[in-house]
DNA sequence: TATGAATGAGCTTTCATTCAT
DNA sequence: TATGAATGAAAGCTCATTCAT
């Protein structure tokens, strides 16, 4: 019967589920899976019916998290565009997506960028991957952008990918401690847009 | 007798080396202080005579590492330049030695970026304070350029201040895994000012 | 119906001798319900069904392999023999026997004298009662002998008893770590019997 | 300063002979690092100050009962007797200070004989080691005997060792669970010495 | 009758911190 | 002032046993 099947991984996703919360809000080292048990209602054997361990339970819940994290960034088709407006809107939308997950969904951010990365050695190593999948990501934006030539040519587009997704980064952790996150974010879809796109200085003659 | 005092004030700048020397290699978590104690050849009891807990010995080191960042941000004046070229100039050196420090000295780099930012709460919230005060030392150049004029009028210089701060923390973390950190370094300097001088989108008609 | 009980009774069979094969190669104390239902392919509840708990099944894992040791010891008739020449002989037979069973199953004498003896102090007082009844089966040869007269009249039965125990103990010992079991069994029956016919003194003038 | 080392080998000690008692009483297994701290009224904590982990402290534990043991038996020179008479004297003297070792100190025997065998595969080893040793050391007394002439010439002295020891260990246990040890000792060494030495069967002609 | 998901008692082990010397 | 032996809270994890299905 496929419902003990069902079950046991709508389970897994329980655990992850309960996890994320748990590291996110208490934090990765504080964090103990007796705190992942009880906020289940489980006892806490159980928990190693599902997981290896507790480096086990946090590789899921921050694949989890990044995965939901990706899926906003390439929602759009990067070949898409063809001009800068249409280009400039998408980037919009993106952003605006992001940021709207951000300010809402504070402990995903707060996981992805806080709690998880100093966890140890491996998962330090596994969020640079991550950052480094949203960076190819971002790139492939701006490689259609040169190619299709509303972008600079010279664009070194492998670190400014990387460039502005530490923009992206920083509008997470500014939203985090936010006192209205809403009225922040779209500071951050203007301004971000504003600098991605137009640089910092002033009209050209 | 000051000599007294000189000699524990030595003790104590040695201890924080030893400290940031550990923590940035085996992270804040899996270093004990025994490890510290070792690396500096005293016994660990010694440390507690001049550090509170484990936790205080990384707020200093956490704070001796940000001095040193932000000393490196806060060397030009930022009221000094009146044209853009003049500014952009002054930037260029600024990322020089930032994106320097960050390729020769990768302890720190990891510790401000990695090892620190989850190690718990209140050191979540030291690190986003300092990121705020970066941040706010960014915000000066900007708004001098905004009222000298050669930037943009328009300009929401504090979240631009904390989105040129991403693309700063962003360098760090990439020069932390990059092979040839130099090369990497000068790549940085090139696209990260390009970016946010100019933005990525082509040349105006 | 009886085929239910007998298929109840060939099940608690299959449980003890997977029990048997799993507790003389793990050890009792390294094994798992789950490896005795694995090594059967059934579900470690059904376990429960048929035995207690892991306690039970090792006194009847025990007394089994306690049953065919003893089972080889009494095959002979201890008042049969009414020569030396002949009791010798008996003798003989049934050091090979045991011999050869130790040194064909060694899972056995792995469990009677490895395994099982401290597992716990119930289990020691076990096997210490089967030491018990084989010297009691061992004194009986003796008292025959005794009794006929060819056997040395001042002997101590009891007590010689448990001392040629002990050197069958000692062979299965010695057969279990035998890189040529069947060369040291020979070896062992040969001098065996030596010791206990003739002593290890030399000729008498 | 001697006094710390000495005071650390003294607790060491103390932690040896605590734990001998715990394991020889409760049994290895069932046995907690928390009830040999508790019978020395220290911190668990301080247990492992000492040793690596419970695995550690048993083969100290064991190593040093067996050195008790095997000081009982090698106190004798192998090679100094010359006669049958001298050396039947000999065997009577160690077997009397095994015994009463054995009726005394049932701790030791049980720690050796009982509950270290089957703590784990490593001390099964261990123990099987030990025994070979104590074989060794009986095997030399027999050499002796065979080179003088007073032994039989024949004997297959390894093999012989080996089933001698064995009847030591048999004694070992029976009087384990001997009502009055003492009167059980001497009919062992008796008993036991007129096997050795003359075997079971009657009077030659 | 057979199952295996769930459980939690209970163990080993670590390490920040204390304090007598 | 410097030390490191002692400590015990606290955590991760295992596995025999139960019981609803």
């Amino acid at each position: 019967m496929t419902t003990t099947d069902e079950r046991a991984e709508q389970r897994r996703r329980d655990i992850v589920d309960a996890a994320f919360k748990v590291f996110s809000s208490r934090g990765y080292h504080a964090a103990g899976i007796a705190d992942i048990a009880a906020e289940l209602g489980i006892g806490h054997g159980t928990f190693y019916r599902y997981f290896e361990n507790k480096r086990d339970i946090l590789v899921h819940v921050v694949a989890e998290a990044a995965e939901r994290l990706m899926s906003v960034m390439v929602e759009d088709d990067p070949h898409r565009t063809a001009t800068l407006t249409d280009y400039r809107q998408q980037t919009e939308h993106i952003c605006t997506r992001l940021f709207t997950l951000f300010a809402e969904d504070r402990a995903l951010t707060r996981l992805l960028f806080v709690e998880a990365i100093g966890a140890d050695p491996e998962m330090t190593a596994m969020l640079q991957r991550i950052y480094e999948a949203m960076a190819v990501g971002t790139e492939q934006y701006l490689r259609n952008g040169v190619e299709k030539g509303f972008l600079r040519a010279d664009l070194d587009t492998e670190i400014t990918a990387k460039a502005l997704n530490g923009m992206i980064i920083a509008s997470g952790m500014s939203l985090l401690s936010a006192k209205d996150p809403i009225a922040e974010r779209d500071r951050w879809i203007r301004a971000g847009i504003g600098v991605m796109f137009d640089g910092i200085r002033g009209e050209r003659p």
